[in-house]
RNA sequence: GGUCACGUAGCCGAGUGGUUAGGCACUGGUCUGCAAAACCAGCUACAGCGGUUCGAAUCCGCUCGUGACCUCCA
């Protein structure tokens, strides 16, 4: 590969350099959505993020397996109804069938997914798919010596565990540390150790996703399903594992215990996480209650929301930080993200409309290769945009006849910009319905040309009504020289 | 309580030992009949207190503040 890409890999807490196990295939798994509940912002972050690695991977030229999963079993709700299973809970509430739920929240990720414009991953794996191979995972390790049986349901041995490996490299715990701070948990006396954890739990009657098993009939554990179709799909020794910073621990940390308990050795080469989303200084979650659906974001209705806000600036607005540090939302920065990501766009547009000269005022192949270094450097996003926006003051220059270009570099400038803000970073520009309308644009047009007559009759009182009047509708005008450009809004 | 992050100009956000990141907002100028857009110029900050260093926003220590994880969560 001609780039070199550095990671900051969360096991040994700094960035390395990337070096695929099996180049040039990468196999990358992300920890995908728990289907109980409409997709939110903090669904978004992960999502863009993996999708940026996916793409500019993809555009280094590895060829690229991406596996992320549908959660659609076994993690247990946060109140009252222990050991209940999230998505049986909510199908009682809605009396519609557990599947009905999963299926109805999984279309709607899609669907806020792709207006999201994230690729699709190669494969999509659906936890209720794998229980078979959940429950040979679970075999595996009780025979390997590292689980116990209590009344039909299956615990991991954490501490027996960490005698010979190392429970809590992922996160930084100590053991010690975890069996003295525990907190008091009902539901937990089965367990020899508190921070032991589920790898198969029998369910009770009220139960309905359940599935038959050499134990009970139950349910696979919480961290199960991410061990299984990670390694199935990608191997038992793959490249790249992501998620969100809130699952490092436990889920991460019992994924390669796992992993380790069953296969000797640990899967995952790179570890990433990305940051949360916080509003006003508070993380968004389910359980707090303050999150903002994708949904009410681009429809502006919530009451946190001045205005609609489109996928694409969501999206801008995702990449403008880093997706390792916090994220907090607020109006005022979505509104500066929006107004941004226009400049961006209409800079792009410019170029087609630049003219060139016998030399380049600017060095773009510097420019080009200051663009990969920001995403080789643990995909730097703000800095990869900071330049793009250097790039539009340049182009801007260009039209304004300040600075100059050189038809062989106007094709590079073009083809980089091309790659960077669509390719890789997955923006597009924003479709107007009536763009294609021709008869619109002839009206258009013709209002127009009647304003630049009564313009050139100094007749300004019509054609400044003309042009209030064509704003209010959505529609605006910027003079020019020797006429005028239009575009709606 | 334990563990780990973070604290950067009006707002958002990079950087992380020596050269004004960038976006948004604001102010002045150019252009324009006036606007809009664009360009030029201005606004120049690193929580506090010590220490290391020729030099620290950047390293170390302490203090204060905020957050995350420890329990389902992206």
């Amino acid at each position: 590969m001609e780039h070199k890409i550095h990671i900051y890999n969360t096991l040994s807490r700094k960035k390395e350099v990337f070096e695929p196990i099996n180049s040039p295939n990468v196999g990358m798994y992300v920890c995908g959505p728990t289907v109980y509940g409409d997709p939110h912002l903090g669904h978004a972050r992960p999502a863009i993020t993996y999708d940026i690695l996916f793409r500019y991977l993809t555009h280094l030229g590895y060829k690229v397996r991406y596996v992320r999963n549908i959660t659609d079993v076994g993690h247990l709700v946060n109140d009252a109804d222990q050991g209940e299973d999230k998505i049986a809970k909510k199908a009682r509430i809605e009396q519609l069938e557990p599947m009905e739920i999963a299926q109805f929240y999984t279309n709607s990720y899609h669907d806020k997914m792709r207006d999201l414009n994230t690729l699709r991953p190669s494969i999509e794996p659906h936890a209720s798919g794998h229980i078979i191979e959940q429950q040979e995972l679970v075999r595996k390790i009780i025979k390997n010596g590292y689980a116990y049986e209590k009344n039909g349901s299956i615990y991991f041995d954490v501490e027996k565990y960490n005698k010979k490996y190392n429970y809590g490299k992922l996160s930084g715990r100590v053991l010690d540390d975890l069996q003295s701070n525990n907190r008091e948990l009902e539901g937990q006396e089965e367990k020899n150790n508190p921070f032991d954890f589920a790898l198969w739990k029998k369910a009770e009657p009220e139960h309905i996703m359940r599935w038959p098993s050499d134990w009970s009939d139950g349910f696979p554990g919480w961290h199960l399903e991410c061990s299984v179709m990670s390694t199935k799909y990608l191997g038992e020794k793959f490249d790249i594992h992501g998620g969100g910073m809130d699952l490092l621990f436990p889920h991460h940390e019992c994924e390669i215990a796992q992993s380790t308990a069953a296969n000797g050795e640990e899967s995952v080469k790179y570890w990433m996480h990305n940051n949360m989303i916080t509003i006003e200084g508070q993380k968004m979650g389910k359980s707090l209650g303050n999150f903002i659906t994708l949904e009410e974001l681009f429809t502006g209705n919530h009451k946190l929301l001045a205005q609609a806000y489109s996928p694409m600036t969501i999206r801008f607005f995702i990449l403008q930080s880093h997706y390792r540090k916090p994220l907090d939302f607020s109006n005022e920065a979505l509104q500066a993200s929006e107004k941004g990501l226009e400049r961006l766009l209409t800079a792009i547009k410019t170029i087609d409309t630049l003219k060139t000269s016998e030399k380049s005022s600017l060095d773009i192949k510097n420019f080009k290769q200051k663009c990969y270094d920001a995403l080789n450097d643990d995909l730097n996003t703000p800095i990869l945009f900071a330049h793009l926006f250097d790039g539009v003051r340049y182009i801007n220059s260009i039209a304004d006849g300040n600075d100059i270009i050189s038809s062989a570099d106007l094709q590079e400038l073009k083809e980089t910009y091309h790659k960077f803000v669509f390719e890789i970073a997955g923006l597009k520009n924003i479709e107007t319905n009536a763009a294609s309308n021709d008869k619109l644009e002839s009206v258009i047009n013709i209002l127009l040309n009647t304003r630049l007559d009564a313009k050139n009759n100094k007749d300004f009182a019509t054609s400044d009504k003309i042009r209030d009047l064509l704003s209010e509708a959505g529609i605006i005008i910027k003079d020019k020289k020797d006429g005028f450009e239009w575009e709606i809004k």
